[in-house]
DNA sequence: CTGGGGAGGGGGCCC
DNA sequence: CGGGCCCCCTCCCCA
């Protein structure tokens, strides 16, 4: 579908747009210490899963759900070195460099699968088309922001934010002439890197939209490409030496992540005229550089793809043609959501009762906090008016500046061209933003301005039966009226705007805040006519009524036993769940608590009985017919007749107050039932009827002469 | 275990 | 379009 393809337009975005502007905030999974796992390994998202090799090394990262675009991951986390103190053995494999003021601050190195988390194994995409995460450095912290919508089971595939890669190339520029002449130069940390360069950004640049115009061409460009399967600080001993990574990654087993060399990748257009200008000199003849594959990526790589530029450069060349185009869910309208570790499944995936523990996680001024161990979605509420949407180069967050996220200054990258001068405070910095951010007034007046081009609604429309609906972008749900459906996404976004004065708790509408305000009153505004007893909801009335008509809404399959609330039902529901059945079926493995039921069960319905009519309402019936009163009340011993009998009085109970299609088919049940009763045993069911306890299988007919008898009481007398 | 009450969450409808 | 009101559903707690 092309609506995976277009996306909305993040090519304009800075990394303080994906900081400011990510819908949604996934921290890591919390493990308990205890484990003594790699927190590499725990730290995943629950909603993200590992990819495992042959040898049981991750080989890459892997969603397990639906992930909208405008997600947000990390921070990365490591060791943190600053340039003076790396240590000297570093494998600088997973280094990831930190800017501040346009000088390199610190690495983040990621090698250590005790400091580091998941976010290691996310493997580099290698072409645009693949690229479903951006990096980008908020902060010091490095984070990875879903620019497209990532569907179940997608790689996770990441290469670096515009600026990212420019403060990278410039920084090697730099180091790259300052030490080219000294002994310096072979120093890893300025010379070992991979990353797009400069002067291969400007060509992009200027070829961007020839490029776009022809896909076919994408290919011609990759030399940057070539090297994104790499880490960030990859030493060049591994992502330089493309003819020799093969051997050497095979023997390194440094980690589970080996890169090694692909079959053979294509060869980039000469035309272009690019080359890598950090190919150490010592590389001769190295014209086409082989892809430097991780493991896990042989095979999946191996077509020609288009390979392109980071895709921010888009922007700048093609303003007003987007790359990627806001899929109209994921605007910046929209509630930023912030799951924890462990955030259930997007849609439709918060638990009902979770508000109560999610209160907790609530910072004294009722701001979410980063979650600790199991809370709900957090709110982060949108700084951005909800009627406004698009691109977002000039946004105009609306937050308060006191209490908006730390200063940030060092994220803006060193003499940038096009910079988009920001005040600090809009950069945000670990989770904390969700905090900060989340004072943003909802309803912001200062919205941004709309992206070039963008013209989508923030909400797809459908129609049904002539009627207009609003539906969820998340969940799919749809609602007749707009502002339905902006509530309803607080479901999804965790904002609760909602707050209680006295116990802090917050909700999603005033209307149950204001039910909730009853509690503190003591207030009961509903009274039964009956017995007077007052009630605070209408709700909770309408349920004690039931007391008065004997209505019970709520009736078991299996035993009949009815209840006026659901809740009762689904309690009830467990005992027959966790009651002993000791009759196994050998053919299906269904378990009964009566031997004739067993018998019943093969002769007339068992489903791995190819000589058995399949009848799954039979089948149904026959269980909750094992389930009741009157199976109950016969004794093992019974005759073909007495079982019969009570099956017979059993299916009238049964009936009673059903349908009369209900009654007819439970009429040609009962005839069927009362057939196989009476039939003799299935032929394949012969040798299967037995008991789980070792009593020796017995048919039907003979069952007056067993001694040992399972008599038991009626369900809802046995106290079980 | 059953049954009753309390409370919260989601959504529809109407103003 | 947003807010208010209402209803239904679900779950928890406790006797």
């Amino acid at each position: 579908m092309k609506l995976e393809s277009t996306p909305g337009d993040m090519s304009g975005w800075r990394e303080v747009d994906f900081a400011l502007n990510c819908t949604y905030i996934v921290p890591d999974q919390v493990s308990d210490p205890s484990f003594r796992l790699p927190k590499a390994m725990t730290s995943i998202p629950r909603n993200l899963t590992f990819e495992y090799g042959t040898d049981n090394e991750v080989i890459g990262v892997f969603s397990k759900e639906y992930i909208p675009q405008g997600t947000r991951f990390g921070p990365l986390q490591g060791d943190i070195y600053t340039k003076d103190n790396v240590p000297k053995q570093a494998n600088r494999k997973y280094f990831w460099r930190i800017y501040h003021g346009g000088q390199l601050q610190n690495f983040i190195d990621g090698y250590d699968v005790h400091r580091s988390n998941w976010m290691r194994y996310v493997n580099p995409a290698r072409s645009m088309a693949e690229q479903n995460l951006v990096a980008c450095q908020n902060g010091r912290d490095v984070y990875f922001y879903t620019i497209r919508p990532v569907e179940p089971k997608q790689e996770l595939l990441v290469w670096y934010s515009q600026e990212f890669a420019q403060r990278l190339c410039s920084q090697q520029e730099d180091h790259k002439e300052k030490y080219m002449s000294t002994d310096e130069y072979h120093e890893p940390e300025y010379t070992k890197h991979h990353l797009p360069q400069q002067t291969w950004l400007k060509e992009r640049t200027k070829e961007d939209v020839k490029e776009e115009k022809d896909e076919d061409t994408e290919e011609k460009i990759d030399v940057e490409m070539l090297e994104r399967d790499t880490p960030p600080d990859t030493p060049d001993d591994q992502i330089m030496d493309f003819s020799k990574k093969g051997e050497k990654e095979d023997k390194d087993g440094e980690d589970s992540r080996g890169v090694i060399p692909s079959p053979q990748p294509e060869h980039r257009e000469p035309s272009l005229g690019l080359h890598h200008p950090y190919l150490p000199d010592h590389h001769p003849g190295l014209t086409a550089p082989q892809r430097n594959l991780p493991l896990h990526l042989h095979g999946l790589y191996g077509h020609r793809e288009g390979l392109v530029s980071s895709y921010p450069l888009y922007s700048q060349s093609r303003p007003l043609q987007p790359t990627y185009q806001f899929l109209p869910p994921y605007n910046p309208h929209y509630p930023r959501l912030l799951l924890p570790s462990y955030s259930p499944p997007f849609p439709g995936m918060l638990p009902s009762r979770g508000s109560l523990r999610y209160n907790s996680y609530l910072g004294t001024d009722g701001l979410p906090y980063p979650p600790i161990g199991p809370p709900n979605l957090l709110p982060v509420s949108l700084p951005y008016s909800p009627s406004l949407h698009g691109g977002l180069k000039e946004l105009t967050p609306n937050i308060s500046p006191s209490r908006a996220a730390p200063a940030t200054p060092e994220l803006s990258p060193p003499a940038k061209p096009n910079s988009h001068h920001q005040s600090p405070e809009q950069s945000p910095s670990g989770c904390e933003e969700a905090m900060n951010l989340s004072v943003g007034t909802i309803k912001s007046s200062t919205a941004p301005r709309n992206g070039p081009g963008h013209k989508s609604l923030p909400y797809p429309l459908k129609k049904q039966n002539g009627k207009i609906k609003y539906e969820c972008n998340i969940c799919s749900k749809t609602f007749g009226q707009l502002s339905n459906l902006k509530v309803h996404l607080r479901v999804h976004s965790g904002e609760r705007p909602f707050q209680c004065n006295l116990c802090k708790k917050s909700f999603t509408q005033l209307a149950h805040l204001q039910k909730h305000n009853l509690v503190h009153t003591g207030e009961k505004p509903h009274e039964c006519q009956v017995c007077h007893k007052r009630f605070s909801s209408t709700s909770n009335l309408k349920t004690h009524l039931r007391l008065h008509s004997g209505e019970k809404p709520y009736q078991c399959k299996l035993c009949n036993t009815k209840f006026t609330q659901y809740i009762h039902l689904k309690l009830h529901r467990r005992l027959h769940s966790s009651r002993d059945r000791p009759y196994r079926c050998q053919l299906c493995a269904q378990t009964f608590f009566h031997r004739f039921s067993l018998c019943i069960h093969q002769r007339s319905c068992c489903p791995a009985n190819s000589t058995a009519p399949i009848n799954v309402h039979l089948k149904e019936m026959v269980e909750r017919f094992d389930a009741s009163q009157e199976a109950d009340t016969l004794t093992e011993t019974a005759t073909p007749p007495q079982v019969g009998e009570a099956v017979e009085h059993w299916l009238v109970r049964t009936l009673e107050g059903e349908g009369k299609e209900d009654q007819k088919e439970a009429t040609m049940l009962l005839k069927a039932l009362t057939a196989a009763i009476s039939a003799p045993v299935l032929p394949m069911a012969q040798s299967a009827i037995s008991a789980s306890h070792h009593s020796p299988p017995l048919p039907y007919q003979e069952r007056a002469s067993v001694v040992h008898l399972h008599k038991r009481s009626m369900v809802k007398t046995e106290g079980q």
